[in-house]
DNA sequence: ATGAAAGCGCTAACAT
DNA sequence: ATGTTAGCGCTTTCAT
């Protein structure tokens, strides 16, 4: 494979290599006919710039860094798919990382981004306490913005029983709180009275969050909400399907099943269909993440949409926030009189969620 | 962010820069007693390795590019699924960029891709010619294979009327012509005699073989296929739903729905229940690519299943083939009279597809 | 407007 | 086993 650099260039041009990089990367101004020629040379070449010395020398690589739980999980694909447009936009690259639920293989993962020079990091962390140490650490070498979920505080540092508040460090999601109001009030409006709760092990923090939301709203809202209607599993299909199997089982049987994630919801759905139990006649079932599918089962699941472009923009423009501008042009603002915006404390931004309603749950 | 390198590093260790580079990289023995001290230092120093600086020495980057359709098409989430977990397996990393079916963000994505030199690229081209140049031009500068789809030779270079050969790239994919008669022998065995095929629009390699595996084996099998029974439209849920729209409305009715990929058959599916077409019973249905959703649909979908981890390692395999061994390795190699395996013309790997039976076609 | 030259942090000869 | 040193290709002062 042949390596063109800016010397070959410059030599064929019969220039300095510096006039080549100015042309190259229009930085400062060239001479019409020289430009000219340098850009004839570069193409015969074939040349093409080395991305790696510039980045040596810039110390910075127009790359973001992102992990996530899993990829598989429509709800990451879509965030995934927002972040990489939003950068895309920008100029900047998207290194992906999966971190298949293991904070080992996410620590592995923040490690190699902060090696490979990452201009910041956007982590969904998988696990609210494990997560921790490494998100942390990786937050003091590079500008880092935790996407849906969080780590917690500290233990020794939370005043006990908390949720945390991102470890101090920016976060981006979504409003769970405002999401499970939403939910329950149109199942109350709808004319459901009882509810159960379906969700994945508490070790991450919106999982924890929503079912602190989810027992706050149901009761409000005068819902009852037996013992064993909290049921917990992981967020699979097969998961969901199983917990329809234990509260259709029952003795008694909630008017709702309310959902942690579609894909849940989803399994519920299945579960209800092959007891023969009718949805939203028998019993009404929300989702939580509008991902694609949920408008193309059976019934089409009512669920609360989440904004991820939005969410995408939040988090690249904390990272910029976050990202010590140059010394140019720090230089350039002091000179147009222009103060620097201070970099606040840790930001957290919860964004509102949508609520939408399609055939799993009853006309109001 | 505090920036320690390794000079820092040397200096607290009392030892030179090469010593603190063969402990970090392991890349020759170093004393005891010396390797404790220089990782003291490290680890007091929080020293992380620039990797950049190390690729721009090393020239190689532990890095591979890849670049999809649409990451939103679920049989692309699992490839870029694939290739990650086989790459992590190898300590590299992926670049990841969605060409959102446009041959010039393609195109774009391919140059950058280049310029940060990565050590190969994985590319499924989303137009057959559109795509053709870049991902040509592409191969001449760094290893790169083709994934899923391919592009065509150039017109003036094909004999007329081919498929194309992938350009004379190499291409990991599926035997899409051994597909299409698994799929349609077993529809003839559930008793189906006419059958109907519903497609995107044929600009890319696979729609393009897949519909001349379905006219081939449907004449093999003696299938009746009307005229207007090929319907094009796109990859989409609501295109399937729309193309059974105009097959169940017309006055001839198939035995056999068969669609190019499983969001279309899912749309059919909806299409059928809507206009109360039971589905097998009426008319059967088929996907292809057994997505994960595809068994959570109802009825549940027959369809075929793609390899796709077996495809990521194929393209990594190819990947190294393509790669020039450094000096180092060849005159190792040559030393211990172990011939180096010549480069091969350009290779297409075409793996089995596998029959996935579920509810939406007739048990046999 | 252009050129000369320093050096980003690291690795790999080449010495010792 | 360890040290010295020359770059990898580029950007960016600093001269002119």
């Amino acid at each position: 494979m042949p390596s063109v650099t800016i010397t070959d260039v410059a030599r064929r041009a019969g220039v300095s290599v510096a006039t080549v990089s100015r042309v190259m990367s229009a930085s400062r101004p060239v001479g019409r006919e020289v430009e000219v020629r340098v850009r004839r040379a570069a193409a015969d070449l074939g040349y093409s710039a080395n991305g790696i010395a510039r980045a040596l020398r810039r110390n910075r690589t127009d790359t973001v860094g992102m992990v996530v739980p899993s990829i598989l999980n429509p709800f990451f694909t879509t965030l995934v798919d927002s972040m990489e447009r939003a950068l895309h936009a920008e100029g900047k690259q998207l290194f992906l990382c999966d971190s298949r639920q293991d904070p080992d293989v996410e620590a592995q993962h923040l490690r190699s981004l902060i090696e490979r020079h990452v201009d910041g990091i956007v982590v969904s962390p998988c696990h609210m306490t494990a997560s921790a140490a490494a998100v942390t650490a990786s937050a003091r070498q590079v500008p880092l913005v935790q996407l849906d979920r969080h780590v917690a505080l500290d233990r020794r540092a939370d005043g006990g029983g908390g949720d945390g508040d991102g470890g101090g460090i920016d976060w981006v999601g979504l409003d769970d709180d405002e999401a499970l109001r939403l939910l329950l009030a149109h199942l109350h409006a709808a004319g459901a009275r009882s509810a159960a709760f379906v969700t994945s092990e508490l070790t991450n923090s919106s999982t924890k969050q929503r079912l602190a939301g989810f027992r706050r709203h149901a009761s409000d809202l005068g819902f009852r909400v037996d013992d064993d209607w909290i049921v917990l599993g992981d967020y699979t299909v097969d998961s969901g399907d199983e917990a329809a199997g234990r509260l259709l089982d029952g003795a008694a049987r909630p008017d709702a099943i309310v959902c942690a994630d579609d894909l849940i919801a989803i399994g519920v759905l299945r579960g209800c269909r092959e007891r023969g139990v009718r949805v939203p006649e028998d019993v009404q079932v929300t989702g939580f993440d509008d991902i694609v599918f949920s408008e193309h089962v059976t019934p089409s699941l009512t669920t609360v949409d989440q904004p991820t472009h939005r969410m995408a923009r939040e988090a690249i423009r904390l990272l910029q926030l976050r990202t010590p501008a140059d010394p140019g042009a720090r230089a350039r603002a002091l000179a147009s009189g222009v103060a620097e915006e201070p970099a606040p404390d840790a930001v957290r931004i919860a964004l509102r969620p949508r609520l939408v309603v399609r055939q799993s749950t009853r006309a109001v």
